[in-house]
DNA sequence: GTCTATACACAGATAGAC
DNA sequence: GTCTATCTGTGTATAGAC
């Protein structure tokens, strides 16, 4: 049995930093062909049409934060502040290797009136983020106000985000990320 | 001298409407002429490209929130409390109605890393709003904290947009206001 | 000023050779 | 598994009739 010349894996992360970065309307399968490699039909051998493209990276992306920030949350030999200054370093990292930001933002502000197609994976996303932000808030606050705070931190950074776009400058990050940690 | 059917502004208003919704690619020119009523070719007799009339929007909706928001931070007869929560509503306001958010925020996730071809007018809404914001704020606190507050204002309003538009709740903007008004 | 018709490029997607 | 060739739709933009 002959090994395939490009793994799936391989596929989707090429896939997911053009969508990233063009965004997904304005990605063609032709570009999402040459960032991999290879030409259009061989790449439609994969994937049997953009939106499943789309849809996996989607849920490539969400798992891969789950399996490698969204845990951090969760380990139980660090303090509440190792906790999130290492999320959040983990999501500053994330976000300012390559270019395009956060993929999922980019997806909830480019189809969210447009279609509903991927809404549930996004929905998790943020779920799942939104989840382990309480979790840590949680030892240091009582819940309602960790659940507010939780909320709060995630606006902050995808608000930070957008204008650290704009302007080029990481600064804006930074400054959020700060504030998330200063909170532990 | 016959009057045209359809005014300038009228065209502008229903071509920033729907490009707030869609996103600039994924709105045609079709998209475009049919809501202001005319066919492609009589659209092109008004604009000459889809760039052009993207130019156009974003500069006059620059200029309405200069000329119906952002004064209201340099009216002199207000509070600073005044001020800040007149400013707030209208923008929770004017976010809220019709779909699409931010149409510059929008605009700056989607286009961002693929053009620099609306970067000057983005830059010019956001710096207006940041100095409404820090003007305000100025007569409460000292100077370096009203900068940092102004900007943080703006990225907490974007990022709650952002949030908003996924869940379609608008609450998550509310919180956003609330919090930007408590600061006065 | 608005219309129909059209030119041309490129999109998504499929078929079949190798 | 990858390629070339092709189908079909739609995009931007233009020309010319009314």
């Amino acid at each position: 049995m002959p090994i395939q010349k490009i793994s799936r894996q391989e596929l989707l992360l090429k896939s997911i930093s053009t969508f990233r970065e063009k965004g997904y309307y304005r990605t063609s399968m032709r570009d999402l062909a040459e960032a991999c490699g290879l030409t259009k039909g061989a790449f439609y051998h994969h994937f049997s049409s953009k939106e499943e493209v789309m849809k996996h990276c989607l849920i490539f992306s969400c798992n891969w934060f789950k399996e490698n920030v969204y845990t951090i949350a969760y380990l139980p030999k660090l303090t509440a502040k190792e906790k999130m200054s290492k999320m959040s370093q983990k999501l500053l990292k994330t976000f300012t290797t390559g270019n395009g930001g956060c993929f999922f933002a980019n997806t909830v502000i480019e189809t969210s009136h447009v279609e509903d197609t991927f809404k549930g994976i996004l929905k998790e996303y943020f779920q799942e983020w939104e989840s382990a932000m309480v979790f840590i808030l949680l030892s240091k606050y009582p819940e309602v106000e960790a659940k507010k705070l939780g909320k709060r931190t995630i606006v902050d950074i995808e608000g930070s985000i957008v204008l650290m776009q704009l302007h080029g400058d990481i600064q804006y990050l930074q400054d959020s990320i700060d504030r998330c940690i200063e909170l532990c």
